[in-house]
DNA sequence: CGAAAATTTGACATGACTCAACTGGAGTGG
DNA sequence: CCACTCCAGTTGAGTCATGTCAAATTTTCG
C-alpha cells in the first residue's frame, strides 16, 4: 500500500493491531506535490502533518528584507509541519515547499486527536518522535554555536550524504547560516 | 508538599486520580544540590530526570581546548537531564551543575517508565513536554543563525529577565556563542 | 538558442576572536 | 582592619572569519 513505509515507521515503536491499522489507515491522506509548490505558506496555519513518502521539501522563514532563512531539508521518512501553528491553530511564520515531486501521507489535527483519543499507543510514537528530534536539534544548536562555517559544511556533508545532489547551494548556505558567495570561497578553500 | 510544584506543572496536562498522585509521589525523590554541585559529569550515565523546584543550574559541554560552552540555564518548572544519555544509557557529553542552592524533583529511568506502564496519560505529559521543547529550541536555533551577537543578547534579556541577576556575564557569553570580552564591549555599545 | 537563475570571483568593510594588560570586588588569613 | 589573592569584568591592538557589493561565468530550462 501507499503508506506501508509510514506503517513501517510507527511499527518500530509500537505495536498496532489489524483493526487499529485499518482505523489508522483511513483517516491518513496520501497527496502529492511538485517541485515549487507550497504545502504552507507564511501567515497560514498549519492544519496537517505530513510524513513524507518520496521525494524532498524545505522549510524557511522570511525576514524583514525578503531573504529565505532555511531551517530544514526534509526528506523521506520525516515528519513536516510548523507544529506550532499545527497545535495552537496560529498564523505560521514558516513556509513548507516542494523542491522535488514529493508524496506525503497526511494527517488533519482533528483527525490527530481522534487517533490520540482512540489508539492511545500514539501518545507514545509521538513522544518519543518528539524525543529524538528535540536531542538531534540541540546537537545542531551546539554545532551552530562553537564550530566555524568550514566545520559545519563539512558535518553537514556527512550526515547529508545526497545534500550536493538534491539541494541547490543557496539553500544549503542559508540553512549554515552563511551567504552564497562565502559558501562558494569556503568549497574552493576546502579542495 | 515538597512536590506540589511538579504536581501542579503535570495537572496543567493531564489529570491524575489521587492514586495515581499518590503512585507517582511514591517513586519521585526530592533532593538538594548545593553551587557549584554537580548534578552529572560528562563522561557519567545521565540516570535521572529532575524537575527544577527551586534553585538554578546550568548545562554545558568541554571542547577538546577545555572549555566550556554553556547549553542552557534551568530553573524553576524546567526539566533537567542529559536525553540521549538517559534514554540510551550510554556516557554523557554534558556535565549540569547548580549554580545556586537548588532543590529537584527527580526520577530515575527506571522508575519513569514503570510510570508509563501504570499510568499512560504519562505519554502525553511527556509528549506534550518535548513538543514544547522542540518548538521552543527551533526559535533559537533560527536566531542564532539569522541574528547578530547583539541581537542574541537583547532577546535572551527579554526572555529571562532575572539573568543578569543570576547568571554569570561569561556564561550568558557562553551560551550565546560569543567570547566573554566580545560581550563587554557590546554591553558599553548598546549604552 | 536565449533568458533567468545559480555559482564563482574579487575588493573592501565589519563582526567577532585572541592575547594581553588593567580594574575592581569578594574572600581569606594574619 | 589590612594585605593578598583570585576571579569576573573591562579595555585596546592586531588578526581572522564572514558579510556586502558588484561583476563575470556557468548552469538550467523554457
Amino acid at each position: 500500500m501507499y503508506t506501508d513505509r509510514l506503517l513501517d515507521n510507527i511499527n518500530r515503536q509500537i505495536k498496532l493491531t489489524a483493526e487499529e491499522i485499518s482505523f489508522f489507515s483511513s483517516l491518513v491522506k496520501v497527496k502529492e506535490w511538485t517541485p515549487g509548490e507550497f504545502l504552507l505558506k507564511e501567515g497560514e496555519v498549519c492544519r496537517y502533518i505530513s510524513y513524507i513518502l518520496e521525494g524532498c521539501l524545505k522549510t524557511y522563514q522570511t525576514d524583514d528584507v525578503g531573504r529565505e532563512h532555511i531551517t530544514d531539508f526534509l526528506v523521506e521518512d520525516w515528519w513536516a509541519d510548523d507544529l506550532y501553528s499545527f497545535l495552537t491553530g496560529t498564523a505560521s511564520t514558516y513556509s513548507i515547499r516542494a523542491i522535488e515531486p514529493t508524496r506525503v501521507a497526511r494527517l488533519s489535527n482533528k483527525d490527530l486527536e481522534t487517533i490520540y483519543k482512540e489508539i492511545p499507543k500514539f501518545e507514545r510514537y509521538f513522544r518519543i518522535l518528539f524525543q529524538n528530534a528535540y536531542i538531534a536539534q540541540k546537537k545542531q544548536l551546539n554545532a551552530m554555536l562553537s564550530a566555524t562555517a568550514a566545520e559545519r559544511y563539512k558535518s553537514f556533508l556527512q550526515s547529508k550524504p545526497y545534500a550536493l545532489r538534491r539541494f541547490h547551494q543557496k539553500d544549503i548556505a542559508s540553512y549554515l547560516g552563511v551567504t552564497p558567495q562565502f559558501l562558494s570561497t569556503l568549497k574552493r578553500k576546502l579542495r
